[in-house]
DNA sequence: AACGGGGTTTCACAATGCGAAACATAGGCC
DNA sequence: GGCCTATGTTTCGCATTGTGAAACCCCGTT
């Protein structure tokens, strides 16, 4: 994690980033991934950045709202990368659509649920609802989650282009837990089960006890644009359940994609803040 | 909105702000707040940058997530800002906190709720629960909404620090609706009955049709760290089910007050993904 | 075929961003 | 208190880095 921004400009002669900007939103990398508050000397050794660089780095990201120093003069994150993020979700217009069935199923099987899409490098967590048991798993809101790890991050995968799968194979997968999959051949099996069956179900692949199942939800042109899975702690998950659970999570992918048939916008609307509308009518 | 780096670049001589990074951001926040998709070219006239410049700043947001091409070679946000915004989500505790209090007063009122922060220019959405009726307001997550206007606005706005108050005045009360409190007078006069009654009740001030209820959520320093909101359609908050649905509001804010002292956590715990967790003990 | 409008690339110039080192401030330790 | 180290902040001369006009490609339209 060292010299991000010289190495990184001249890894190609044509490619030229800008060298400031890519250094600056190395930082905010940073603040996502590790520790929750950095000082700008923590910034400078793990850049390799001098400190006066990256105070005015990080003086312009706080501008601009994307960090916000506490009172003790470290810097956290800012709340601008919520705002964006609230424009994000918005064009998923596939969250609004599936609430009331996640809601629905939630309800139905007791587990939690999630809804996700596939992203840059990973599957992107856009909504979820809590199980109302006590004992109960709970997804995050943005939460990247890798490719080869789990249901839904295995589910999308397998409906990704070849060249992709490749790709995410060649660049090495990561055990996350003792269960995670990380032989490619395994790892193709799974895939290719997953597209037999339509749905994919693993035990602890990402989070140790946790069990997931997850079915597709496609759009008119029959591309697999997002995904719902439940999720709970793994021994709810047993062999009598099972089927039924698989079957309860698929009928809601099959549901949401025939809600998304109704609605062909796509796009976006002028976005008004907080408007009176109706709930998406019901498909029995 | 021309001239976005040359001109802020030298708005003072020790304040340096690094010129790309600050218009690589100007850049995101027209993504943020225009159409939701942006060509080169566009955003050259918008900004008055040359085409060169903004195509290397997008190359540059590009490569680490923040905005994406989409196959008409347009740009759009990109998926990064929402894996931020769950970083940033996950350090306002009081969200885990309030949920299942939310829940309950979503379910009670038959309205919409809503859970904010203060934040930079207004005050931020952090969690929203949608009421189970046919017809209701729907609020946004990472939504930004002004100070001077709505019932969270106001209420967040009358407990800040005078200078502040003064701050946000001095800056103009745009109006929003027909509705919206435009004079300086009658602001001080809500803010001060707001302090006095302890909630704030607001019609159409900035949603036209919209009405809602505010009340205060505070830490163990009798500090006002966030709020609970109810909203719907103007019409269901009669006079007769108003003092009912302000004892509910009121009630839930306390609630979660106290349930806040339970866990003086605050900071952040070293974050796992999906966890399996228990419902916080409820209070009676 | 010529045109207009997009996105992308080139290139020489100098403004811009750089980083070593100096400064300021805060806290810990004896 | 006074020393010390570690942090955040500022200065300043140099040259690297970012700049923008113009040229380039690639479409779709006229």
């Amino acid at each position: 994690m060292r010299n991000i921004g010289r190495a990184q400009a001249k890894r190609s002669s044509a490619w030229h980033l800008v060298q400031s900007v890519d250094r600056a939103l190395s930082l905010l990398d940073l603040l996502g991934n590790g520790n929750a508050s950095w000082g700008i000397s923590e910034f400078s050794r793990a850049t390799g950045l001098s400190k006066a660089v990256v105070f005015r780095l990080v003086r312009t990201l706080e501008r601009h709202g994307y960090v916000m120093q506490s009172e003790d003069r470290r810097y956290t994150l800012g709340t601008k990368p919520l705002e964006l993020a609230s424009v994000v979700l918005h064009r998923f217009d596939v969250r609004q659509i599936a609430r009331s069935t996640m809601l629905d199923l939630a309800e139905r099987t007791g587990e939690s649920v999630v809804l996700t899409a596939p992203s840059r490098d990973g599957v992107i967590c856009l909504d979820t609802v809590d199980s109302p048991q006590q004992i109960r798993v709970s997804f995050r809101l943005g939460r990247v989650t890798p490719w080869h790890a789990g249901a839904a991050g295995k589910l999308h995968m397998a409906f990704q282009p070849e060249p992709l799968i490749q790709q995410v194979i060649a660049r090495g997968l990561p055990r996350h837990t003792a269960r995670t999959v990380t032989s490619k051949s395994r790892l193709l099996r799974d895939l290719a089960r997953i597209r037999r069956d339509g749905y994919a179900f693993t035990v602890g692949e990402f989070d140790d006890g946790v069990a997931a199942i997850s079915a597709a939800i496609v759009d008119s042109r029959k591309e697999v644009i997002a995904a719902v899975s439940i999720g709970g702690p793994a021994q709810r998950f047993s062999d009598e359940r099972l089927q039924g659970l698989v079957k309860e999570v698929q009928q809601a992918a099959g549901k949401i994609s025939l809600l998304l048939l109704g609605s062909p916008s796509t796009g976006g609307p002028p976005m008004s803040e907080a408007r009176v509308l109706q709930n998406p009518r019901e498909v029995r």
